[in-house]
DNA sequence: GATGAATGAGCATTCATTCAT
DNA sequence: AATGAATGAATGCTCATTCAT
């Protein structure tokens, strides 16, 4: 029983230390820019070696989509064991987004990647797309709980469907994520004139805005 | 003065219509597998042609988001002269923003393309990307001064600075219609188990409840 | 001397098993599509341990090429056997070929597949290469050795040299087969306008001519 | 009238000068060892050029079978215009073949390509494809003629179908040849003990052989 | 002996860009 | 200005073979 599982672990290993090199090379050359040369030699593997644990480059990229998309959602689980108010989760579970996409930039991109993997016709089924797919419908079930808690415990008001208005919350947070993202890096050609606002202080105004609109008032 | 001015004529039309034949062929490609090839052939010229009017295939992509946006921004500059509150102004932009996209898919596409331009490193200046950007920044000035409108005949709450309340409303809005987007084609892979919610009833929903938490209460 | 006698037996089995493998594979997937890896995964042993039993791929090619011209011969050496004219001995080979090649086409590839490889440099001497190559010499005097007693029973004209008339019936026999097989393959682009001629009518044919011609008119 | 003309000719002379450096590299590596880089360096062309003459290089293949084919064919049709007896006009074809066979290994090499071509279901349709097998089918009727022509002229016995007749001729011819050629290039190790045979009188002797069969006996 | 993970040379094909005419 | 033939760097993927365990 200790060898197979060494062996195991040994393949795994192996696996995780070729995504690591994926996101190196992701994170300094950008997703389309990537090759499978490169992320070879970060690796320190032969590029077939790439080919005996994913099947093609975009298995690659999935499988940084995968990890990144887990480590999020362990992230957001937590804020969900929390004992606050359902209105105070939907903030703490957007600031616990922001930070998370804050540290890690690439993990966005490859968010964006997945989803734009999606639209062609190319990567029908596989297991990777599965997990990728569930851990972004596992996302949206912690925003839309904690709106139920909050409509429960009457911190949110009842009139939206939870599952309406979560969708919502989670597209919006992406599209300012990624607006105030091209602000940092384009220094000034963004929609904002000058980079006056922060990424921090932006979300920090949506949260508070979706909080009004979500406040239930006497 | 009347030769160069019809030869200008001349190349401009020739200009424009290599754009249409850009359009054409991202509507139906997409803006990766677009070809310098194909644009050329829809085009009618010869692909040297394209680069005596573009410097590079960037370049025509560059100008189709040019003119998209130069399209859309004509379209919300209507709502800003019309006699509305200031409210119901951002509810108008709102649904005008969402029946551009849905009316031009490929100009959000192009929107994007643009964006993700900037984030590498390679095209620094040029006119084309000035434009782009002040079209960006004007689009941006419609919802500010649609704000402003409603701060002043108090039909909106002036609790937010108008300037980062534009920028929350612009990046929300496009990532709504994004998401929005990709579970419209990639059937149920979104963070949305189900197709049940369409694109309109959603940005409905946002557009509400921004006006919600806008909504100077008594 | 039991231990190693039952090893060697032990080994030969394996190896045989493996050309049992390379012989399912070539079938399904054609000489060239096949893969070490795929005829490893068939003979249900790791990728190394083929290569313990034979140098390299064009070992195994070679090795179901001498198992089939030994089993050929084994069915040629009974006719030669029979107590009948040297003329009927030629028809008779004729049709047992015919059979052979019917029931067994991968052999006639790897026939094939055999002289394309002494076409190269590549592969000068092995043993493998030497019983392919004599088993070719035994057929060839099959062949001759009907011709022979059927000039000594007078059955056959003696006017040719044996040996070189052996060599054409050999050669146009192979060609004759070759033809009807891509025939029935590719349908109707073989150099026959429409596939008329069935293989067995061809070959029937063929020999009846070549009956003909050996024949010793009176 | 002259330009477009010039230009024309300057394509085809581009696409011929491609063919004759495949037809090199062919004869020096073997069909399937020739990379298109070999090609494109012996034709001094950089390797995009060969993809705007030809789609792949399965294409420049069967341009090469195309173009063996048709000179093959004129040197055929030249026989059949000749004043001889059918039987005689079927021993002048086969001496033709020979002789071109013998003159352009390589095209030999090339038919056979192109019958293996057949086999995959790849190559669907091409005016290559087409032409290659329109050459062959003329062949095929240049034989059938022949016969026919012996038959009238009763040179040749008419116990059998010319379709058929043609069919066995023209694939006995090609196996014959065949085995010949194995036997020069790789030595000794043919069916046939030692060179003994030469491929002419080999050849020689299956027309005498097939001439003897087909004779009208008075 | 047996294994199978790792190797890495090899290859066809694409496509933005250039430049002689 | 317009052309389009030519370029050649770039890249994902395959697969026979090796070798440490």
């Amino acid at each position: 029983m200790e060898k197979p599982s060494r062996k195991e672990r040994e393949r795994k290993r192996r696996r995780e230390y070729i995504i690591d090199a994926a996101e190196d090379v992701i994170s300094k050359e950008g997703f389309d820019n990537a090759t499978m040369d490169e992320i070879a030699q970060k690796a320190e593997v032969a590029k077939g070696t790439l080919y005996l644990h994913f099947k093609s480059k975009a298995m690659v990229y999935l499988a940084v989509c995968e990890r990144g998309s887990s480590k999020l959602n362990a992230e957001l689980a937590k804020v969900i064991t929390e004992n606050i108010t359902g209105l105070k989760m939907i903030e703490r579970l957007g600031h616990t987004y922001l930070k998370f996409v804050l540290a890690h930039p690439h993990y966005f991109q490859a968010f964006n990647y997945y989803e734009g993997l999606m639209n062609d016709q190319s990567t029908y089924s596989s297991e990777l797309v599965t997990r990728c797919r569930e851990n972004a419908q596992e996302a949206m079930r912690y925003i839309v709980r904690a709106l139920q808690i909050g409509m429960q415990d009457q911190s949110i008001v009842d009139r939206y469907k939870p599952e309406e208005l979560g969708a919502i919350i989670w597209g919006a947070s992406k599209g300012i994520i990624n607006m105030a993202f091209l602000n940092q890096k384009g220094v000034d050609h963004g929609p904002m004139k000058e980079a006056e606002f922060e990424l921090e202080s932006l979300i920090e105004n949506f949260i508070q805005l979706i909080s009004a609109a979500l406040l239930k008032s006497k």
